[in-house]
DNA sequence: GATGAATGAGTCTTCATTCAT
DNA sequence: AATGAATGAAGACTCATTCAT
């Protein structure tokens, strides 16, 4: 019983989550009403809130389940050792965000910006979101400070703030895209060989 | 009697402009309701309707002046021909940024992210920043082919991709420094030193 | 095999009739939901409608039970033959009552203001209640009576106004009790001395 | 202007009052939906939020409000120095209260009920509707230390709990006249003659 | 026979906007 | 020109009740 309940909990909240990632992409987070994510997804008023306490809750939870997402998006290069430099994994990390700007009905890259307006005031949002972004710095570091031990790159600068740029590039490049639409991520090692 | 009211509707706007600045910065745009515009610049309400349309035309109006105060504040850089490269520009324009953090009572760069959610589904807002930052990256690209022109910067990379570089690093520096709190712009040219 | 279904019955129905009560006593009856009920019964919603049609059915249903309940709670005084007169009498009343104000964990005292307070919208509530009390007028009555056959109490006045005011002094205590919070029921005797 | 605006809040401060009061008699406070109160009072629900700040406060308000009409109601009684004892006095209140039972379109004893049902779980309420009985009853205990000055009632009972007995009578008298519609004030002396 | 997930009607409350004064 | 009271439409959320399993 407690098996069942459980799976069809979490498949309920999935439906509900990408529903809400849906509408928050088409209208923003705050100017998404309740009744639009319950009609993109299907259900009533009152099984959406068996699901998530309120909407902030509902916020809260879809902004960091998109974070998650894109963690998992994000492994494979983590896992490549053929990225030669930081400029080069600055660009795959922005290729790969880019490739999936539309795919299954959201763009992640909107959802991420209308992430951090919410971080902005709401601390629930910010502690996720400052979380995943301060692993996902780290996890760049240790990259970088291999490339160190194998002489790549300059011992002169310190790992995490290479992985720094590396990040801020990246979502500079995120903020690029959704703004001015230039969504070449190669502009970004090319970009970088005038440094 | 044209130019005195002109010169005073000017005044009157302004004082709006920064009052809805502040609630934005508080409380997130989407969130922020008239009233508390309202209350916050001292005016009535039927007076606020006297200088802005609706709601929409004063958010738009608000993040519209928003890139204006930015582009004052950033017009000195521009402006210095001490600035030695890339790395050292994109230093000093975040630098510049991170010290108006909260100097009049509202943060610019979370007005700012404020802005790129806006944009996401509101075009005029859209076309506001899209044109300002397109302009910013041409005046970085303007400085780059100077570099390039005085061979301080190689010319195997685009003047433009370079400057998309510059400004890539300084909006992922917002971002950082207003979700991780990292505000030490320093780290970005001690970081480039490793590419 | 119905009568084994029927005791159950019985047992479920005051099982639910005690767990009505606690959350009347708690926070008033209009405003507990089914689900407050179905919780502190431990019983499930459906299981619930299986014994009372509707929600009304069983406040109707609550506060009748409850009635049955004081009076079991009255009978031995009335049995007692031992109490010299009206004061007394309404003093044992009172007594009585505030013995029972939260032994069950309820107080029966709180459940009967609020069904005086149904009793104003509800006619069912009201006929059951009205019913009850006047039987009860009535039983004190006969008390007075007997007291005037033995010449204690004279017969100038009429024993059912007598009983009358019997009855207001213990509802118009339980109030007191409720409200003010003064429960010394020996007041009551003492006071009456005074007229 | 903030005369004008003054007397103009408090009339329809009142205007919504009344129309709570009536509601309230009709349907039961919890059962009363801010639409009946809205309805009844002829403004829009917005106007009504500007008045009082949420359902809460304006049942706190109207149970409070119905208290003064209650004590403006009585005042006279206490002014009146040719009540002889505490029976009549006891028997003029209730006939007051009955007076005015359905005259300006609301029952206020049926008020004065649902006051006790909400005072049991709502604080502010309980402590208005104690505080004020507190004070009755004092005023009830003055005028029976006059009696027992001038040797109409006996010293034998403490003025306060002589007060206290007709409290309860007067309580116990509007209970009754709730819910059996006995509403006759004359059974009170009558009855406490046998006494 | 029992469960608990689901529902739709309804509740309280807010908000951008207008209009009489 | 200016005020602030008023409005109607809509939003978030709840609840008694049912029904598939």
């Amino acid at each position: 019983m407690p098996k069942v309940s459980q799976a069809h909990r979490q498949m309920r909240q999935q439906q509900i989550l990408e529903a809400a990632w849906r509408c928050f992409d088409r209208g923003g987070v705050q100017a998404t009403t309740m009744q639009d994510i319950i009609a993109e997804s299907g259900l009533s008023a009152s099984a959406m809130y068996r699901y998530f306490e309120d909407k902030e809750a509902l916020i809260v939870a879809a902004i960091t389940a998109s974070l998650g997402a894109l963690g998992k998006l994000l492994q494979p290069i983590f896992d490549d050792v053929a990225i030669p430099g930081p400029a080069e994994l600055a660009t795959r990390i922005a290729q790969r965000v880019d490739a999936f700007v539309a795919s299954p009905g959201y763009d992640l890259r909107a959802i991420a910006i209308q992430g951090w307006g919410e971080a902005q005031h709401n601390d629930d949002v910010r502690a996720a979101i400052s979380g995943f972004y301060a692993g996902f710095r780290d996890r760049l570091a240790v990259r970088v400070r291999a490339w160190q031990k194998a002489g790549v790159v300059p011992r002169s600068a310190r790992a995490l703030d290479i992985a720094n740029v590396i990040q801020a590039v990246v979502l500079g490049h995120v903020v690029q895209g959704a703004i001015l639409g230039d969504v070449d991520a190669g502009r970004i090692v090319r970009g970088l060989d005038g440094f």
